[in-house]
DNA sequence: TTAAGTATTATTGTCGACAATTATTCGGAA
DNA sequence: TTCCGAATAATTGTCGACAATAATACTTAA
């Protein structure tokens, strides 16, 4: 299953249904990572004119799915290795910044309810070690948690609203599910120990280590399966 | 005069020719900051339909100079202390993390060019002393160099294509040209050597610290001006 | 056969009108 | 007078058609 962000407000309009679908389709792969989108097809695949799907691709547009050129269309973003570890990067500072702010301005309130998930997500990578996914989900969730107790506006609309589309986005494509479940996990303990010591400065180092260790893992892996590929051409 | 910032490109169709000076419009308060947007009023003063309006508020929307709800309609943000400081705390995570991206990615020959530029700026300063503008200009284009140098194009749409509207229209709306000019000519030098030493983590940390003190340096102007005002009263 | 230029086709950009939703005004009852 | 509700007005969302631009196919000349 699909996991909403925490900060995508609810369809009304049939445009905002249409971007929500595609949203799904683009991630899912379901629609090609870099491929061309015709506006005549895609209208009359989702029985809407060209006027909604428009708004709806602007939408794509505003969370880095899709890109642009005038008078020429619309492409799905190609995932790129290069594109991911640029994404990583990005993600490295402002997940840092969002969680030293969380440790200055979340309530207590929520920093009880963050530990409440993380004791829950103990007990269910004990219960389902080595099954990814509800660590993935677990994962998404811990992020989102942080980012929002950050109250700041800007990071949270961008980090929630335009990143973590791709975050998913390669996620699906690459198939990087289940990584360092409990290492992953430790970690996360480790940040809300520092957040809960209100200790920005070392929550935000916590953090950029983090992901810094989630990229590291990941270009292992994608130099892993490029070997592997190398071999089976033997 | 208004700077373009360097990543956007040239507006090709009408939708892009209003959305560049509706953006102008706001930046410098001529639509006033949180004035809710009439579509039909403004395409009649463009001249334009209400499609391509629309077009070009999707893009003003983008870089966050705007704000939509669903059958609601646009408002433009507005302008207040908690935004910007919010503004800067996130300017300090990615500007500085491009930063050090600058300093492991820059070639020498961008190296050697913004060296030129600030030894440029530096006798513009001389001369010009007091005069503010400028410097403001100059800062602002030392710190497009520094992203674009940073070559992450996350980074660079992220803090190009939407942040720095945003700082421009604050800069304008809160008159705050001429900040700490000696001082910030400085903190640009020690920067630029850090870069060209290619030392990432230094290069980070006194962006980090630049950015900081203008903020720190925006607060107080803002109390002081509070205070102002209270004097006024009596 | 290849290359360039032209004609044709298809796609994107723009327009005005209608439908659906929200805001406002007006009237009546407490 | 004040508050609530219905009718009206205004605004946003959606639609289909036309205009302008880009991609393709074809013709012709070297």
């Amino acid at each position: 299953m699909y996991l909403a962000n925490p900060t995508q407000q609810t369809a009304v309009t049939t445009a905002d249904k249409v971007f929500e679908q595609m949203q799904h389709a683009i991630v899912e792969g379901d629609i090609p990572s870099g491929s061309k989108i015709s506006e005549p097809e895609l209208a009359k695949r989702y029985q809407i004119s060209r006027s909604t799907l428009r708004e709806a691709l602007n939408r794509l547009e505003k969370c880095h799915l899709i890109e642009r050129k005038a008078n020429v269309g619309s492409r799905v973003v190609d995932c790129s290795i290069e594109g991911l570890l640029e994404l990583y990067i990005t993600r490295e500072a402002l997940e840092g910044m969002a969680c030293r702010q969380a440790a200055l301005n979340m309530s207590d309130e929520e920093i009880v309810d963050m530990q409440t998930m993380l004791k829950a997500h103990g007990q269910t990578q004990e219960l389902k070690d080595g099954i990814a996914y509800y660590q993935e989900e677990g994962d998404l969730d811990f992020h989102y948690k942080v980012i929002l107790g950050s109250h700041n506006k800007q990071l949270i609309d961008l980090i929630c609203g335009q990143l973590y589309h791709l975050v998913r986005m390669y996620r699906c494509q690459f198939g990087m599910n289940s990584p360092r479940a409990s290492r992953a996990f430790n970690e996360h303990s480790q940040i809300i120990q520092a957040i809960s010591d209100r200790d920005g400065e070392l929550a935000e180092m916590l953090m950029r280590r983090h992901i810094a260790a989630s990229r590291k893992n990941i270009e292992n892996k994608i130099a892993q399966q490029n070997l592997t590929e190398l071999n089976d051409r033997k």
